[in-house]
DNA sequence: ATGAAAGCGCTAACAT
DNA sequence: ATGTTAGCGCTTTCAT
């Protein structure tokens, strides 16, 4: 019998033991004298059902509070398949608007301890891929995007994936195969049967080619409501800047024009505020000589005295109705995607006028 | 010799597999007829320094991809002690402060891979404790935070925790062994050194009761940059509301006086924004009859025709800044608490006069 | 009322 | 050039 070459194993670490080595389980249930199973039970609060002695029970609570101990949730979430953690992409954090949101979101995931990691990817689709991916691995239970237009083939590869995707605010044409939650497009409607029953027959468009899906929904719903009222839309009134481009170019040789338009709808409501700037900068009132509508409620200045009429969007309900979509969907895989539509859009008039008699 | 009970040890699942069962690295081995190792190595190319043979490592490579293989991230974070993720904690996502911080952020950690989580707790201070708490839990390497003016006992814990972590923008006092990257203070002087300049003696605080440090902190500024001029504060000058609260009232009743301040300075530019608009509505001209100014850069609006002077504070580097000291505390525990000013702070003037002659 | 042990899916030190 | 294997720290079934 050949002897053994140790007694004890080599011992093969992954790495050098850190400094600030943490308690685990293990190290509390040696310490204890007994075995990770009662640990265990006791820490995550089973331990009446499990029937452990109460005073078993106390030792445990004290020793963890003693060694400060912080559970691994890598571990946990690797045996348990569930990381009680979701992911909210966003392409900017600008405005009120990620702030509303995820206030609707935080609410209905606090109540199943489930936590939001926000992401921003800054409307770059290459980093929104890197992000995805990175979610994914990471094994969130779930993922609330607001899309951008070139984006398909990253959001498809998620849910083929498995994971749980529910879009925001915006409506990709295509992907009917995924969940959504968004705003009624009415609110665009609103807007413009607003100027138009005001009397405006020239309503420009002042928008954004920022590659996202609500941006080319709000300027179709714009050019249909116009074409329902029979009004013929002058290609000179389209302003469409690229993102990041500033609007005062473009919006000065509008209003220069001798037949510059009566109203304007902006696509989103930081743009109306620069617009009315803009507006005001020129020598011209607003809403006297050219009225301004948006849809909004994100900067906070358009209900505030600004001359603009918005239609506000109840977007913490959004965020909600988005999470609510996910949790049905973590809870019950397997499910046709769901459509949630949130109401809303209030006119929220008073700063917009008739255009002048010329 | 006793039979064997069976041929096939019996399986233990922790729960039923789920049906959409993803590939692991042991399936793709076992298919592919290698070992885990030489899978592993390939996947993370380390291949040519692991001598794999070419026609090996494209075999694998394929077999992933043909799999669509996606690993665990809990897995080889558990096991490299390593998440490439840091979190980052905010109170509230408004305006474009939280964007700026991230994008600075964001841009450093992208250099060595890693993604920041933003959490955000609405300012309550139990949130906060759950988010750090969770973020943890779940071992991301670092964590960047806007503080709470209370929340001392919760950063302590995460800094005994062997976490990382670095205060953004605000400095707790008491806590000076936790990293700061933070703006020069000195930004509040140039604001009330620039107003004292124009001649105003009689200049407003506008402030909220919002529990972070940095509105304590600027309030002593604005008190220090008078005393040491020589003026004294007359304490009807000090508007100060709860977060949430409307300057409305406030500001009408300070407005409304026969003494009236010459100048307000408003803790954040938001504030700003907002008290323009109520000067405005009492029929007051700003500059003329009420100067104001601020410290910011977060609100768009400031720069683009307020009324408003702003001491302009570069807060994608604060964010840089942040994130450059957590990596260096990453890369070399064991260090001095590190302090990071951000200069800056620079007067973007013209819309301040002097005090009218009364 | 408590414990033993089998993994979750991956990495990496150590063979061969 | 490729394989074996011991964990990372936890949950949970099954046995006692």
């Amino acid at each position: 019998m050949a002897a053994p070459k140790s007694i004890s194993k080599p011992v093969r670490r992954p790495a050098s033991r850190a400094p600030g080595a943490r308690t685990t389980l293990a190290g509390l249930a040696r310490d204890l004298g007994l075995s990770q199973t009662t640990v265990s039970f006791v820490l995550n609060g089973q331990a009446e059902q499990r029937k452990i002695a109460p005073k078993t029970a106390e030792r445990v609570l004290k020793a963890a509070a003693d060694a400060d101990y912080v559970p691994n949730g890598l571990a946990r979430s690797l045996r348990q398949q569930r990381t009680h953690a979701i992911g909210v992409v966003f392409p900017h954090l600008r405005g009120d608007w990620a702030h509303r949101i995820t206030q609707g979101v935080a609410e209905v995931m606090s109540r199943i301890g489930t936590v939001p990691l926000i992401v921003c990817h800054y409307g770059s689709g290459e980093t929104e891929l890197k992000l995805l991916h990175s979610l994914v691995e990471r094994r969130v239970d779930g993922i609330i995007c607001n899309p951008l237009a070139d984006g398909f083939g990253r959001y498809q590869q998620v849910c083929d994936r498995g994971v749980p995707l529910v879009f925001l605010s915006d409506a990709p044409t295509g992907l009917e195969s995924i969940s959504l939650a968004a705003s009624d497009p009415a609110a665009v409607t609103t807007a413009i049967d607003h100027l138009l029953e005001l009397g405006h027959r020239r309503i420009a468009y002042l928008g954004v080619r920022d590659n996202r899906v609500v941006s080319e929904a709000r300027f179709q719903a714009y050019r249909q409501a116009l074409a329902d009222a029979g009004v013929v839309v002058d290609e000179h009134d389209l302003v469409l800047v690229d993102p990041g481009e500033p609007f005062d170019d473009p919006v000065r040789d509008l209003l220069a024009r001798n037949d510059a338009p009566t109203a304007c709808f902006a696509v989103y409501d930081d743009v109306a505020v620069r617009v009315v700037e803009l507006i005001e900068q020129q020598g011209l009132r607003c809403p006297l000589d050219v009225s301004v509508a948006t849809i909004g409620g994100n900067v906070p200045l358009t209900n505030t005295g600004r001359h603009v009429t918005t239609v506000l969007c109840p977007v913490e309900q959004e965020g909600k109705a988005a999470a609510e979509c996910l949790l049905e969907m973590i809870q019950h895989p397997k499910h046709e995607p769901l459509r949630r539509m949130v109401g809303g859009g209030v006119l929220q008039p008073g700063h917009t006028t008739g255009p002048r008699a010329s």
